[in-house]
DNA sequence: GTACCTATGTTGACATCGACAACATCGATG
DNA sequence: CATCGATGTTGTCGATGTCAACATAGGTAC
């Protein structure tokens, strides 16, 4: 928010214009959604001039994609968070889906963008540029592999892990884009609970 | 496709614009995604002068709403017909999750957009515009109310449609986005038997 | 300490786009 | 056959993404 400590000169040089800008464009999104983040009008709103973001950012994609890897970023670190500790697999498994959808709603502009349409399809370059992303979708195929009993061929347990996927990744778009009633998930308590409920209509 | 019968001398007055533009920005959002998707683009490729598109649609959002609607509108057919003549509360249910899915797979660009951010939020005005996204919730919703136990309370009803929501949209959305990969879902046969396994991991 | 050098910002320009206004054309209706 | 409304066209405006050319500040090498 502030501008960073030694802004130079006070007006020449930000200081800390990558995060400045990574932190407008969440905002913008917030209010315009993701279509309408402009670079200039994040420009505008840290107060440097309208090229200046491509000093940090080759384009609007890459904007777009930091604020991905970001979101996949502080996912990675809350489920990691969650699921330590816990040994039972299913509860594992559970764990992160259940952190994953609370990702979702405590950030829905980040998780939004993070499955955007408007995000460059990751190939071997973007891959540099946003690792987070793969490694979040690794943990979650790791955790829902593990979860289904032992003795299941390979092909189930893909077919697990899919599953597993499409469970969470369903109730967490849907709370992100907000298209369940909102008494639903208004408070945390309630939304968790209805995740918790969801979640074990899963069987593996 | 090709022009309307009588495009009116062969010059101006197209004859089918709104429809051909239609067309034009489903092939073009195939090819840029939704972001890519310009009236004048799609004005360009049916052969019409840039500003033509007004006549048909207030602004680019309804151009977006239309097609999103074309595509509710196919999936409310799709989804009547299976389950045309099924008995069973939890066949039905899994008969409209199929088709769902289905419709997803067939119809990326329109399952996309029907979901997209950038869509108009729906509101009493955007409702009369496309009435057939609202159809198409509510059959879920029945369906998945009826296929919970008898005897259930309606709390836990409205939840069963929301698990039964997410696991099917869940799906549907991550293979409208490609993001399965391509041999799990390569051939018709095989992506319905993946999403048949699926929804059988959802109990009630 | 001073003279560069590089990272970071700025100004100015261009093409494209959504949107609107003013004008043109065609076909149906009297 | 004259008129009128629906449908297209041309011209224009402001906003945007992107690039090139220029400016500035702060650190590094001597």
């Amino acid at each position: 928010m502030a501008r960073a400590q030694r802004a130079t000169s006070e007006t020449y040089h930000h200081g800390d214009l990558r995060n400045a800008l990574l932190a407008a464009a969440v905002e913008l999104i917030a209010e315009r959604g993701v279509a309408g983040l402009s670079l200039r009008e994040a420009a505008r709103r840290v107060g440097v001039s309208h090229a200046a973001p491509y000093r940090h950012f080759p384009d609007r994609a890459a904007l777009l994609l930091a604020v991905a890897d970001e979101g996949f970023g502080r996912l990675v670190e809350a489920a990691r968070a969650a699921m330590d500790g816990i040994e039972d697999p299913s509860e594992r498994l559970r764990a992160y889906g259940l952190e994953y959808i609370r990702f979702a709603r405590r950030n829905p502009v980040h998780f939004r963008v993070m499955f955007s349409e408007e995000l460059p399809k990751p190939d071997a370059d973007t891959t540099d540029r946003a690792p987070f992303a793969t490694v979040a979708l690794e943990l979650l195929f790791e955790a829902a592999g593990a979860a289904v009993r032992p003795g299941v061929d390979a092909e189930d347990r893909a077919r697990a892990a899919v599953a597993a996927w499409s469970m969470t990744h369903g109730f967490a778009t849907l709370v992100a884009d907000g298209r369940l009633p909102d008494e639903l998930v208004a408070d945390e308590r309630a939304a968790d609970e209805l995740a918790r409920w969801v979640l074990l209509r899963l069987s593996l």
